[in-house]
RNA sequence: CGGGGUGUGGCGCAGUUGGAUUAGCGCACCGCGUUUGGGACGCGGGGGUCGAAGGUUCAAGUCCUUUCACCCCGACCA
């Protein structure tokens, strides 16, 4: 943190320095630590619980489309990695590599995995003879070593989590259905649960994932108009597999190398959310993410408060929310309400005295900071409805923040005017064109961010020419 | 990897320019009491050897040398 304001611990506003504001927030509300070595970081319980909600979220859709989970080695041998020219001149500048064991310096060094692309598809080949065996559809949570340069909790970090589904198909049609399939699941979670929306489309040749045919990506607006990578899905075609001989004996009686897939979502997206959502008081966790929904929160902690706290308690808990009870003590009652506006908690629940008198449930909103009552009779089924209307309210939010800040660019002057002036998310009429990429890249700080499905004739905004595809570009985080 | 910055109790910092009594402050922490409808107050406590190593000096947090680490800004990336 820069400057004096801290005295008590509180956090500094969002709308100035967004770097110290993240910085005291995730120690703030609990969320994450540095670890000892460059770059690493602890996730401490509440932001690990944030996670747990993803995976549940993700893993319950994987699962319902038959994919299965499996857990492959961190460590494998380098030779792996070379096997597709693309895939290790991507990561090799970014690897970590394990070179003794034991006291004894290996033959041949281990890396860590930065991605399992490799060592899982050269398994897929050893299982693999008969079209009968296809498709696999493979999934595994697990950790990620990239050494990376420049360090964020949760955007980025030199070990991070997440998922890869990696799967192989007889059909190049089925492969690319299962890329999109990914992606929309992706972008169900990440509007339905994160509250978040963005931009979904193919990435550029220059932007691209290493040893990709086609990559899917789903871009996110930050607040300081930069956009986040926040998951992607690729298509190999038979690209990887021709390189791990991952071949099987179609239906004609033909050997034919198998087209596949991989795709990934990692706790980056926490990163996202805090920066999407989060306001001058803290956190705002969308209550789907949210790991506790409800908190109430006593003025005073005697007998009859407690007892009727404990009894909407069990309500709430009956219900299915994710409900905490704050009992402690030894805090007064704004420290807690505070406290829990800066874990982001969605509904704060008040009470007193004279709810209990007037028969009521007093709460705060946490996205709107707003307050409100119910009767206390049926309290439960409201709290709910009350947890769908913020979970709502925030994607349009979302939506909102978005499309204000996206704008269409007829020519080059104008995008440079727009990149200088506000900044934001551009969308153009663009043939793609890689050394043009470049050169916007150079002048401008933006880079496409991906080709949106959309079609309409128009001109390119660069060079004039007719052109069909709608870009959408912006800064990068 | 280039540029900038910082390492002093758990956290945030002052002290370093011009070396010198037991190294300070705020928050946090512990104890007691008073408080309690939006980050309480009083009194009393505990805790650091100044990133590390070496050197100069009667004397080093402060000067010199070396080294390590982390943070921020850029190029690379989920």
């Amino acid at each position: 943190m820069s400057n004096q304001q801290n005295e008590k611990n509180l956090l500094p506003k969002k709308t100035g320095d967004l770097s110290d504001w993240y910085v005291a927030i995730n120690r703030l509300a609990d969320l994450s630590d540095y670890g000892p070595a460059k770059g690493t970081m602890i996730f401490k319980p509440y932001g690990y619980a944030i996670w747990e909600n993803i995976q549940r979220a993700l893993d319950d859709l994987f699962k319902e489309h038959g994919v299965e989970n499996a857990y492959f080695p961190m460590l494998f041998p380098m030779s792996y990695l070379e096997r597709e020219k693309d895939h290790v001149d991507g990561f090799s500048p970014e690897l970590a590599v394990v070179t003794h064991g034991g006291g004894e310096k290996l033959e041949e060094p281990l890396v860590v995995r930065p991605t399992s692309e490799s060592i899982m598809y050269d398994y897929y080949a050893k299982w693999t003879q008969s079209w009968r065996d296809l498709p696999i559809l493979i999934n595994q949570w697990n950790n990620i070593v990239r050494w990376e340069k420049r360090t964020m909790p949760f955007i980025r970090t030199s070990e991070f989590l997440w998922q890869e589904g990696h799967t192989a198909h007889a059909t190049a049609r089925e492969a690319l259905d299962t890329q999109k399939w990914a992606m929309d699941v992706y972008r169900k979670v990440y509007r339905e649960v994160l509250a978040i929306d963005g931009y979904s489309g193919l990435k550029s040749a220059a932007e691209r994932f290493a040893g990709a045919e086609e990559t899917l990506t789903f871009e996110t607006m930050m607040p300081s108009m930069k956009a986040l990578q926040s998951c992607t899905s690729h298509y190999f075609g038979q690209k990887m597999a021709r390189a791990f001989n991952l071949v099987f004996q179609n239906q004609a009686g033909d050997d034919e190398y198998a087209y596949q897939t991989s795709w990934g979502f990692s706790t980056r997206s926490i990163g996202g959310l805090i920066l999407a959502h989060g306001d001058d008081n803290g956190l705002r966790l969308p209550p789907r993410v949210a790991p506790i929904q409800v908190v109430i929160v006593p003025v005073k902690t005697d007998d009859e408060v407690l007892a009727e706290g404990r009894k909407i308690f069990d309500e709430l808990k009956k219900a299915g929310v994710r409900v905490k009870f704050d009992e402690r003590d030894y805090e007064r009652f704004g420290y807690k309400l505070n406290d829990w506006e800066v874990k982001g908690v969605p509904v704060i629940i008040k009470l007193g005295a004279k709810e209990i008198t007037d028969g009521v449930v007093s709460y705060r909103r946490r996205d709107t900071l707003s307050d409100g009552q119910y009767k206390r009779a049926g309290v439960a089924s409201k709290i709910i409805k009350l947890i769908d209307t913020i979970q709502a309210d925030m994607l349009t939010e979302s939506v909102k923040f978005r499309d204000e800040n996206t704008y269409d660019a007829a020519d080059y002057d104008e995008f440079k005017r727009i990149m200088a002036d506000r900044s934001g998310f551009i969308k153009v009429h663009w043939n793609e064109d890689t050394d043009i990429e470049m050169k916007i890249k150079e002048e401008t700080k933006a880079t496409t961010r991906c080709k949106l499905a959309e079609q309409s004739d128009g001109v390119d905004f660069y060079t004039g020419q007719p052109a069909k595809d709608i870009w959408l570009f912006a800064q990068s985080y």
